[in-house]
Parts: structure tokens; sequence; C-alpha cells
DNA sequence: TTCACTTACCTAAGATTCTTAGGTATAAAT
DNA sequence: ATTTATACCTAAGAATCTTAGGTAAGTGAA
């Protein structure tokens, strides 16, 4: 089984997931994903928990930090701007899918 | 317009193309890929032709040099090898690009 | 006939984005 | 008491791309 991310994607997956979820933590995108994709999409935390500091630091997220207990939890969400990005870089998705798919299947497609 | 490749696809496009065409050189597939695309995906040669060193490395491409007047093309085709991985690594593909969908549409996909 | 454009190959430096492999700490479960 | 799950993080290295070149022959237009 390949899990790996064809790369690029995981950016896209986390703005979607934002733009449905209102906020989420890390480690909840993770499982959200997993759940989602019966497992077949395993985001490795190396991965994510850069890819959202750099979507902080371009100002498309910002972040609140919540205590749970002794604990806290990071929740990210979208800023106004990364709610103006979010379906531009959706269809940019949608449309090289698209185009994959003419490559992969150009009797059909 | 967002020209930029989702890392990993090149390889299966490759692959996929030299399955349908037997053989082709290199700057053939920049210009197939753009015609089917009407022009969406462009392939940098400073992507494509490491690309298909690598493959070739590996034992899924072989190459023959062919004199056109004075000059020369390299045209690729698929090994033994390389036939018996092609549905492999389009399936593979194909998986993730519904994978993907099921994030990006989570209620019709 | 010269100059630009296309065809056709290539490489190298740097950027980006991933994997792998850790580290820290609290909470829950065995 | 120890493991597993939750929850954050970073750093080294690998892989794959972009950008920016270089070389050379064929083609077409001024």
């Amino acid at each position: 089984m390949n899990k790996k991310l064809y790369r690029g994607s995981l950016e896209t997956i986390i703005l979607k997931l934002l733009a449905d979820n209102k906020e989420m933590y890390g480690y909840e995108i993770t499982q959200v994903v997993k759940e989602m994709t019966s497992g077949t999409l395993e985001l490795t935390e190396g991965a994510l928990y850069p890819a959202l500091h750099k979507l902080e630091g371009k100002g498309i997220l910002s972040t609140e930090t919540k205590n749970i207990g002794n604990r806290y939890r990071k929740y990210y969400s979208l800023t106004k701007q990364g709610k103006q990005q979010v379906p531009i870089i959706i269809e940019e998705m949608e449309n090289y899918l698209k185009t994959i798919q003419i490559i992969l299947n150009p009797k059909t497609a």
C-alpha cells in the first residue's frame, strides 16, 4: 500500500478541511483525514505542522491556543484573506485533477 | 494560470504516454502533453529529462538514439519490467485521485 | 542571408515539500 | 507501572520540482 502524498496536495487538503470545519487543531486534522479516507491517507506530522506554520506565516490561517486541563491545543482557522483564497486553490486542484484524467484516460475524460 | 506540476505526477504521465505510444522522445512528450491538455500542462525540460534518465536508470525505460539528418533523437520505450509496473503505478495514481476527491467533495465522492 | 524561432538534447543551483526520526509532555488504558 | 493515545514540535536528508542557463541543427521570414 502506497500512502505517500503526491506533493502539493497537503496544503489544499488543510484549507478545504478548515473551510468546512471552521477551526481544527493539527492532530485532529490527521485523524479526520484518516477517517474520511478509511486509512488510505495518513498525514505525517513532520509534513503537517510545518505546512500549518507556513500558512499561518502567510496570513492565510490564524491560531488560537486553548487550554484543555493541563494541556493545550492550537486551533487553526481561516483568516479573511484565507477565506478568499480557498475557492481559488480548490479550483486549481480540481482543474489539475481533470487535466491528469485527460492523460490517464484520454477516451472518456 | 497555475501551470506547476503537483509533484509526483510527472513520472506517471511519462509512463502512461509510453504505454499508449510505444516509443517517444523527450521533446515530443512535452508537445503531446501540451496538445492533449490544450496548453494547461507544460512540462519543463528541467524536470522531464532528469525524470527520463531516472526511469532509464531503474530499468523501466530503455532508449534508442536515431539519426535524423545531422541531428539525433533519443527515443524512450518501456522495458519488459516497465510494462509490468505501469498498470500498478497508474492504479496508484487513480486511487490517489479518488482519495483527494473524497476530501474535496465529501458529499458526492 | 541573416536573424529569430523552433526543434532537441542536456545540466546545475536553488527552492519546496516531503519522509524519517527523533524530542517533550499529559491523559488514558491495561 | 507501563504502554498507548493525544498533542505539540524540529531537524536532517531525500526527492522532485523551477529557473536559468548551454549547445546545436533546422526552418521561415524580412
